[in-house]
DNA sequence: CGTCACATGGCAAGCGTTTGCCATTATTTG
DNA sequence: CAAATAATGGCAAACGCTTGCCATGTGACG
């Protein structure tokens, strides 16, 4: 026998809200006819379907979307996992991704997977069948793991790469090749790179890249860190960076960039003058810190609509081998950097 | 005839999700009792509990959340709706919501409503049936709309106030107070704020505020603008601010603030030497900024979190009065508030 | 005027859960 | 030891929607 769960005297709580069958009701169709007018409009009579889509207008109608996932299988829905939802590098992501969805008619649901490789694991696992495919921003997820995910789920990674998985990712060859060219046109002999997290795939990435591009252009690279990927990682960065005498510095992100120059400033040394330092993001905030920050600018928002279309791309159809896209990366020279001191030669 | 969808052998796509039925045919139980395994601990053998969740485990099985609301109505899903996503101000609230979503073991959906009432509506209205509430975040909606969505969903509001919804609102009263006080304690005899969009909420309240503080300390305080709530905004309104000669400017937010200052160093003005400036939020970049930006910290992680919870509240019981939660404010004094500068008495 | 094709709308099954109710099997009690 | 009670698990309906298939009505064509 059926429970009575809504019957028609209404508690004082919200209103019911209209079904399929209201509106098939109140427009006298049957509740296919109506189901039909919203998603196939060539199937039904044209005004029938003004008449239907009428009716629900008024009677304030929108599809259960839990409902249409279940027969359809598709929710329409994707998942956004970042490490640091406030970490405004990546609000650049959200926004692009949002736009996308927004414009693929989907809805974006976003984790914060606070760096930790568990939490992203679980929200995984938990919204699994929730989301028709996710976007993993700077996964912490070991390889592995990411392809069993991606064997469950269209899946495309930001920043990250793990062959057989979807990806967009910053050119950072380029990236690091520009950095190291405007330093050697400086003047500059040598730099150094405050590492940031281990586990940083973008990171690993930067410092690689680096190294290739000092080479080809017969600069030394050295490494110092890691350093928290904040503006309280600078102080150490930058005593770290005073020590090695250092007259350039690559900062693992502009976070850490600006910590630096804070650091700097305040124990006495001027950046550009005595050192210059480079950042990465272009975040918000590197444009109004003092000195500005001459930074390596990544299409953040681009990386995430890219993310979106690979997935909503897989939803539709699996192809046999996933793409990789690879944004390009522009230096954006500002007033941190400049002419490398000319050297006591004691 | 049932449609085959799923059929035995496997497409080379995803592979196919475990349902309730293949864990309850694999377990040698009912579904029913697979169900109750999971959200009712006690409606169940614990023997038969723990053999069921084995073999859930095994299977990887995680209920589908579509059908799990379909029935029981509840998604576990809230929506938190915001102006704009990349604007830091709201990176607080989301971090705030997201966190307490968390620990109330619900998912967030995030949408940006791209300042634009319209998109806010829509996205309300199309979000509806697929959350248990609404955290609508400086909603641009307006009164009699807001109520109509209360009608349909739990609501509460952050930074914005609407009779018979629930909402929680910094202290502005308080906040403006203590911007004027320490002007006042600076010596300065009057200000000027710099407004925002018209259609804010708190931005009414800020000047608001603002007057009533200006008068009971004796200074005299006029408003200026609107002005966008941007570092583009700071031209104009640095020019305004130099056309009236004022001493002490407050701008309706941080980036705003900022945006003024840069303008001023242009122009060769010193902050706070000749101008102080103050602004509100308390944003990553305040800090680091040039000079150091005073400014009144509200609690957003807070009030994010306390909007969730208000939620959650109202959607096991419907309170007849729903509760207005008021979050202290602080003022942040920094480098670009300084004593008034003394006039020539020209 | 009969036949056929097509356009349109209805029927009903089924998507994966939850849950009210009942049947069965311990367990306790008099 | 019978009867009452509690614990446990199963059955089946229902949630709101989509969709394969079928029935009906219409116009075109011969």
């Amino acid at each position: 026998m059926p429970r009575s769960r809504a019957s028609s005297q209404d508690r004082s709580g919200p209103r019911r809200r209209a079904t399929i069958t209201d509106v098939a009701e109140a427009a006298g169709v049957a509740a296919s006819t109506v189901s039909r007018a919203f998603t196939r409009p060539d199937r039904v009579n044209h005004r029938t379907r003004e008449h239907v889509l009428a009716v629900a207008d008024e009677l304030g109608y929108a599809p259960n979307p839990a409902a249409r996932a279940l027969e359809s299988g598709r929710t329409n829905t994707l998942a956004l996992l970042v490490p640091d939802i406030s970490n405004p590098y990546f609000s650049g992501v959200i926004k692009g991704a949002e736009r996308a969805a927004a414009a693929a008619g989907m809805v974006l649901v976003l984790g914060d997977t606070q760096e930790n490789p568990a939490t992203e694991e679980q929200l995984v696992r938990r919204l699994g069948p929730a989301v028709d495919g996710f976007v993993l921003s700077a996964s912490r997820l070991p390889d592995d793991e990411l392809l069993r995910a991606a064997e469950l789920n269209p899946i495309a990674l930001v920043n990250r790469a793990t062959p057989g998985v979807a990806c967009v990712v910053a050119d950072f060859d380029s990236g690091t090749r520009q950095i190291v060219d405007h330093l050697a046109s400086l003047g500059h002999r040598s730099l150094v790179f405050l590492g940031g997290p281990p586990e940083s795939w973008s990171g690993a990435r930067r410092w690689f890249g680096l190294q290739a591009a000092a080479e080809a252009a017969g600069l030394t690279a050295t490494r110092s860190g890691p350093y928290s990927p904040t503006l309280g990682g600078g102080p150490a960065a930058a005593d770290a960076v005073l020590a090695a005498k250092a007259t350039a510095v690559v900062a693992h992100n502009d976070m850490l960039a600006i910590g630096v120059m804070l650091r700097l400033a305040e124990r006495g040394v001027s950046v550009p003058g005595d050192v210059s330092v480079v950042g990465f993001d272009n975040i918000v905030g590197s444009d109004f810190c003092s000195p500005t920050l001459t930074t390596l600018a990544e299409r953040t928002e681009d990386a995430g609509a890219r993310a979106v279309e690979a997935v909503v791309a897989q939803t539709v159809a699996r192809s046999s081998e996933p793409p990789t896209r690879v944004l390009p990366t522009q230096l954006v020279v500002r007033r941190s950097t400049g002419p490398a001191p000319v050297r006591s030669t004691a």
